[in-house]
DNA sequence: TCTGGGGTCCTAGGACCC
DNA sequence: TCTGGGGTCCTAGGACCC
């Protein structure tokens, strides 16, 4: 059975569709901001470095995803341009209400990243278009965040269709104005579709990176069209498996299940470029400190342990002229653990073996690595006992109780806001850190904390 | 002067085993 | 001089995504 290259053929096949909010960071900023509405806005990286979200008014003027912010900063004099910091507590929380309000409109739903989610219309009868302007609608009223939404039979060809749907909005004349906001790719006869896959370029394609799209249009392979009318079995030949599923997946079959409930993660980082060169081994020791704490917070969230640690530490690329080091280690845990303590310990060991004096440290990280579930790693514990850790004495408290203190522990800082509770070497809230990020431009957190709410005048 | 952070999956190649 | 073959596991690196 051939599914052939007309993907709104196929009765059976499910819909999906793909949510997603436009220009996300930037749009939960105008929210509160709506003076902003209209004008070119980036939101800029941790440090300040580079633009990861644009208005459309600064696409517009040609700034690039990623685009190093000190080779934008001519345009706040020239275009009027506003760069913010990025508040990632901000949009988290808007990121919550939004994939609430989609949540309902389908029976399934898998948040896929933070201004992303697919909707799983399996049953749901009626106009599915209709139903999505009206999700849109609501999403818009509600939280004041614009979206766009593709609709088509495989994951791939939802994303394609919100593409379209973005670019349709976005530039008059690039697609009908039909396809604007929401885009029903399984409602579109052959023609139609064979016509927008031939005037959309490979590289708009989920899973066609700078890459595979230079190689592909090396070969002649320009548009989607050219792609879906390949031979999927040639494909994984000259390619790979992965393109394989993604040129199965624009000729209408699935090979990419919709995942509601995501694997725990095999493992979680945290790390930061500092803002300004660090040089000293303990400030290097506290930003793991508090590398390794997040880290470990998160570990916990997904009830997980994990079995090594694994540090790096790195001068800067961009800096040519200073001399380069980039080193890393992985350090093996006795026992999976979630306790803070062991883990920053193992990093700090780590840290040690890696660090060099003399180098201008730009950047160092941690991973939690060998994860697993934590009543595994327990029970393996527990079952050892005490004997095991031949150094502990009967004061110290048992690992069981450790976790049990950790998740009080962030208990109480998910309340009070983070950092309330934390380790000593991870140098204190206030402190103005040596290894600290820029972070020059940033807006409250108006949702997440009680001292920067916003204020409504009469 | 100034260039993000956090993930996933796949593959090739080496180590090791019998 | 001559130097197997097949399997598994692990790791590093590449490609992608947002």
């Amino acid at each position: 059975m051939s599914a052939g290259p007309n993907a709104g053929a196929n009765p059976r096949a499910p819909t999906l569709a793909r949510v997603d909010g436009n220009n996300f960071y930037v749009s939960c900023e105008r929210v509160f901001r709506p003076s902003l509405v209209g004008r070119p806005v980036v939101v800029l990286s941790n440090n300040d470095g580079c633009a990861i979200a644009r208005s459309n008014e600064a696409k517009a003027l040609g700034i690039r995803m990623g685009q190093p912010w000190f080779q934008c900063q001519e345009m706040v004099q020239q275009h009027g341009l506003v760069a913010l910091s990025a508040n990632f507590a901000l949009y988290g929380d808007m990121s919550d209400r939004m994939m609430t309000v989609a949540e309902s409109f389908a029976p399934r739903q898998e948040v896929y990243s933070i201004d992303e989610s697919f909707l799983d219309f399996d049953g749901v009868q009626g106009d599915l278009t209709q139903r999505c302007r009206t999700m849109r609608e609501q999403i818009l009223a509600w939280l004041g965040i614009p979206c766009c939404v593709g609709l088509g039979p495989t994951k791939t060809l939802a994303k394609l269709a919100n593409h379209i749907a973005k670019t349709a909005e976005r530039k008059p004349g690039s697609y009908s104005p039909e396809l604007a906001q929401v885009c029903h790719l399984g409602a579109l006869g052959t023609n139609e579709l064979h016509a927008l896959f031939e005037a959309t370029a490979v590289g708009e394609v989920w899973g066609v990176g700078p890459r595979i799209g230079a190689k592909l249009i090396d070969g002649g392979i320009t548009t989607v069209l050219d792609l879906v009318r390949m031979d999927a079995a040639t494909v994984r030949r000259h390619f790979s498996v992965v393109l394989e599923k993604t040129v199965r997946e624009l000729q209408g079959v699935p090979c990419i299940e919709l995942d509601d409930e995501p694997a725990p993660k095999q493992q979680i980082m945290c790390s930061r470029s500092f803002g300004e060169a660090v040089t000293r081994g303990r400030d290097l020791a506290e930003a793991l400190t508090e590398f390794t704490s997040r880290a470990a917070v998160k570990l916990r969230a997904q009830q997980g342990a994990a079995g090594a640690v694994h540090v790096f530490i790195r001068t800067s690329p961009f800096r040519k002229d200073d001399p380069q080091y980039a080193n890393s280690v992985t350090v093996p845990l006795v026992q999976p653990t979630a306790d803070t303590a062991s883990l920053v310990h193992s990093a700090l060991r780590g840290l040690r073996q890696i660090y060099r004096p003399g180098f201008r440290y730009a950047k160092a990280g941690v991973m939690l690595v060998d994860l697993q579930p934590q009543e595994v790693a327990q029970a393996a514990f527990d079952f050892d006992g005490p004997a095991l850790g031949a150094s502990r004495t009967s004061s110290e408290p048992k690992a069981a109780d450790r976790v049990k203190l950790m998740t009080a522990f962030d208990a109480v800082n998910q309340r009070f806001g983070r950092g309330s509770l934390q380790l000593a070497g991870a140098g204190g809230v206030n402190k103005k850190k040596g290894w600290g990020m820029r972070q020059e431009r940033r807006t409250p957190c108006y949702t997440t904390s009680w001292a920067e709410l916003p204020i409504a005048r009469a």
